[in-house]
DNA sequence: AGCACA
């Protein structure tokens, strides 16, 4: 026995192990070579790369000992050594029986993401900012947040691995968009790796937590009786519950707001289903309607009070509708059904809403509203399932584009206060309209600038 | 050129 315990670490003879230390190996040594160098003496079962300080040594582990001991021998005797792209490597066997691959767990993808919000403000991030966020890549199935000693964390369900892959690519180390969040927030970034779960558990729907997939999950108590920022539209408890429609009236129409317009500054937080437009005491009103709550509450709090254009033209007042489903009979240019694919419908007719526009349609409403349309025509509530893709992961707003978006240059979302950048000179010529009491513009009015034609 | 690190 003599010295061999004296200095374990720098031992001559070691006793077999099938597991075989390499050192002096090239740089960036991979799997696959040292593969090749075990194969002729066995079955090579795993190995262990970039190894130690200077990453230049590994491990082979053999199927079975004999093999170990084989390669070993040979080498031994081999007037040639063991050789990895032409530079000598030493072999001897491990001190261990067998690799253990420390695979960080972050390293292998998974459905579920772990977030990480950064930032001053991380912990004020709304649950259904982050759902709207993630919902861009794909349909979000659960989230769960918690404090750790990291900060304030999310983990994020996807249905596969390349959903969630695509949103971790996408939006690691970005930032939530600023007009996600109130306005006095200091900036949040996101930190993603992969979870080790591939199933959420979410007992009750919460402002700490969300399951998407089943919509009758009970609110939790909690929730309800805080009746702060949650409202799944589950109970009616809330003096104005949240909708997945808004009502949106707007003030100090100085330029016409179209549907398209409308269109493009709601699209900005989803898919908008619906919008109906009509006028309410000498001003514009409009019904916007998304697929969900969630959307709809985000576009709500980023728009209220805001103006379409700078100068605090066309304001924007926003409150939830009590409809969850417009019924839209015909599109034109002040109703449209983006649902429905060719803007051929069955039997034409004047745009019909529910109660709450008809209720608000005076005298001077236009005569397209017809008296005898006006029978009120509630659909039944769909219970939407959220978008497959919410900004358009695979639309012309895909994640390709995220960067823009968090630089707040998202094609259909200007800051707000800063949106649809009108050209000074045309608000000169717009002064001349003769539309200080808000009356609706004629189409030919419209600012040439229009959100949709910007970029 | 000398044993991995969650």
């Amino acid at each position: 026995m003599a010295s061999v315990s004296s200095q374990p670490q720098f031992r001559y003879t070691q006793p077999p192990s099938k597991v075989l230390h390499l050192r002096n190996l090239p740089w960036e040594c991979t799997e696959e070579e040292l593969i090749e160098l075990g194969k002729p003496f066995g079955k090579v079962v795993n190995t262990k790369c970039n190894v130690g300080a200077n990453r230049n040594q590994a491990f082979i582990e053999f199927a079975d000992l004999n093999q170990a001991i084989a390669m070993i021998s040979y080498y031994a005797s081999s007037s040639e050594p063991a050789q990895v792209r032409g530079k000598t490597v030493y072999l001897q066997y491990s001190n261990r029986q067998e690799i253990v691959n420390n695979k960080t767990t972050a390293d292998v993808a998974g459905n579920v993401l772990l977030v990480t919000i950064e930032g001053t403000d991380a912990r004020l991030v709304n649950i259904d900012v982050l759902h709207l966020v993630f919902s861009a890549f794909g349909f979000v199935h659960k989230i769960t947040t918690f404090e750790k000693t990291a900060g304030f964390q999310a983990l994020v369900q996807f249905s596969d691995i390349e959903t969630a892959s695509s949103a971790k690519n996408a939006l690691d180390g970005r930032s939530i968009p600023r007009y996600l969040l109130p306005e006095n927030m200091s900036p949040c970034s996101l930190r993603i790796t992969y979870s080790a779960h591939t199933d959420l558990s979410v007992k009750f729907q919460s402002h700490r937590s969300r399951d998407y997939t089943n919509p009758y999950l009970p609110v939790a108590p909690s929730a309800i009786d805080a009746s702060g920022q949650f409202g799944v539209g589950l109970d009616g408890k809330k003096l104005e519950p949240e909708s997945n429609v808004l009502l949106a009236s707007i003030e100090n129409m100085q330029y016409a707001v179209t549907l398209d317009v409308l269109n493009q500054v709601f699209s900005a937080f989803g898919p908008v289903q619906k919008i109906a437009m009509f006028d309410k005491n000498g001003g514009l009103q409009a019904l916007i309607q998304y697929s969900d709550v969630q959307t709809a509450v985000v576009a709500k709090e980023a728009l209220e009070g805001h103006s379409i254009y700078d100068g605090g033209f066309c304001k924007l007042h926003i409150s939830y509708s009590r409809h969850t489903d417009l019924s839209i009979k015909i599109n034109n240019d002040r109703s449209r059904d983006y649902t429905i694919p060719s803007p051929v419908m069955v039997n034409p007719q004047p745009s019909i809403l529910g109660q709450q526009p008809m209720q608000m349609m005076g005298a001077a409403a236009p005569h397209q509203y017809n008296g005898g349309q006006y029978a009120p025509n509630p659909e039944q509530p769909v219970m939407h399932h959220q978008p497959p893709a919410g900004w358009g992961a695979s639309g012309p707003v895909g994640p390709q584009h995220m960067p823009h978006m968090m630089n707040n240059h998202h094609p259909y979302m200007p800051p707000p206060g800063s949106m649809p950048q009108m050209g000074h000179g045309m608000m000169q010529h717009q002064q001349h309209m003769p539309s200080q009491g808000g009356a609706p513009q004629h189409p030919g009015s419209m600012p040439p600038n229009r959100p949709d034609q910007m970029q």
